[in-house]
DNA sequence: ACAAAAGTGTTTTCTATACACCCATGG
DNA sequence: CCATGGGTGTATAGAAAACACTTTTGT
């Protein structure tokens, strides 16, 4: 049997919510291949590394990101997907708040860039397909667990949440029962701060509470939109 | 920076469905590390193979059976999980119909064997926390996807679709709202067979009709018990 | 005729959906 | 005072859950 000379990657898909706009962290490469095309964050995996160390090294080098969210997507292994060999890649995808979302628009413009996901390059690799995998990820799981809020600020006016949703699932929700739904979940505090976003009666906060949510998970009580 | 040593495996969580048990399929180690301690078949990946055949020829060699349905679980990559240095695992999910359940169990005893999920021997390697998480997936994923056919005959009484799911989710169900539900769905194709068990009335045989559960599917119709 | 498993409907309760007006603020 | 977005309740329809007796076969 001769020596093993897969190598492995991993890709990490950050996605950032904004002014009802999902987009998505690409990098443009600038080595061989795909040199100058564009492709998500991601790298080989150091011996001795775990491989959400090895997405949070790559991603700090690369595009400098804290992510707020992070979960294993998918591995990647057609044996033709990296005309370099085979790399066999572990695809992760990353939430981030919108602060983050600022910052990293502003620097270094030229090497890292958010997306619109409805509006993509062509991308370097099987990035396409793995991108695909992960916008179905999370339009299936924010329906059955509350990472939404991973994409907003911690305190943030219900009507962020309602927008983030109906962007997200792509059909509009009446607004009522939406948050009849998501207040009978017990999972949000309300704040006693309003913020007003220019014009119009000013919105409650509100406040994800991840452990009313996790022991109300224990209880057996799932999240469902 | 230095060469990367990470070699790739796959392992695979079999399970079987029979009188109401739930089984995995476990071997009993050849060779060092964990000598004659029980693990889930598997190993490594070779270099021109793709993750599934890998999978594929791994259960060929090691336990002769072939399975009905295949998909991935979830890559492990603690860098201490294998005390060979740094094994990554890319772990699979196999269901495998009743006919391979009896052969498998009849050849080769003493290095493959069934292993009813309540009743498991102590695991090589971290392959307890793999099948505990495959354990999960598919407790989950019989709610939402029809996968729970593919651990039945082709051709299977109502009944045992209703103590397959009965035992998978650990409580009792309604026997006529179960098959109000089911039929509801619409996949399944009542055929004009009877199959009888000894005592009792004989039960009309069901197959799952999977390219009508396609099509439906592709209209937007989801699967949900 | 009886034991054992299969098959079948109706009622009630809960959940999801549809729907429109008043409120608080800034300009 | 008007424009803008925030906040709220009720009625209807549909889905889920509770519930028990009859049918068919083998012994």
């Amino acid at each position: 049997m001769s020596r093993q000379t897969i190598r492995l990657s991993v890709d990490a898909v950050v996605f950032g919510y904004e002014d009802g706009k999902i987009s998505v962290l690409l990098i443009k490469r600038k080595f061989q291949p795909f040199k100058n095309e564009w492709a998500i964050p991601g790298g080989f995996v150091k011996n001795t590394e775990s491989l959400e160390a090895s997405v949070e090294r790559e991603l700090q080098e690369e595009t400098g990101i804290k992510i707020n969210y992070l979960e294993q997507l998918y591995t990647f292994g057609n044996p033709s997907r990296d005309p370099r060999g085979r790399v066999v890649s572990v695809a992760y995808v990353g939430l981030v708040r919108p602060n983050m979302f600022k910052i990293s628009a502003a620097t270094d413009a030229k090497q890292v860039q958010w997306f619109n996901i409805n509006d993509l390059p062509k991308l370097a690799f099987d990035h396409k397909e793995i991108l695909a995998t992960a916008v179905k990820r999370l339009q299936a799981k924010i329906t059955y667990e509350p990472i939404g809020f991973e994409l907003l600020d911690k305190k943030f006016p219900f009507s962020d949440l309602e927008k983030l949703y109906t962007t997200l699932l792509g059909r509009s929700i009446d607004r009522r029962n939406f948050r009849k739904k998501i207040i009978s979940l017990n999972v949000l505090d309300e704040l006693d701060e309003k913020v007003s976003k220019g014009s119009g009666r000013p919105a409650n906060l509100f406040q994800f509470n991840k452990k009313r949510y996790f022991q109300l998970k224990k209880e057996g009580i799932i999240f469902e939109i």
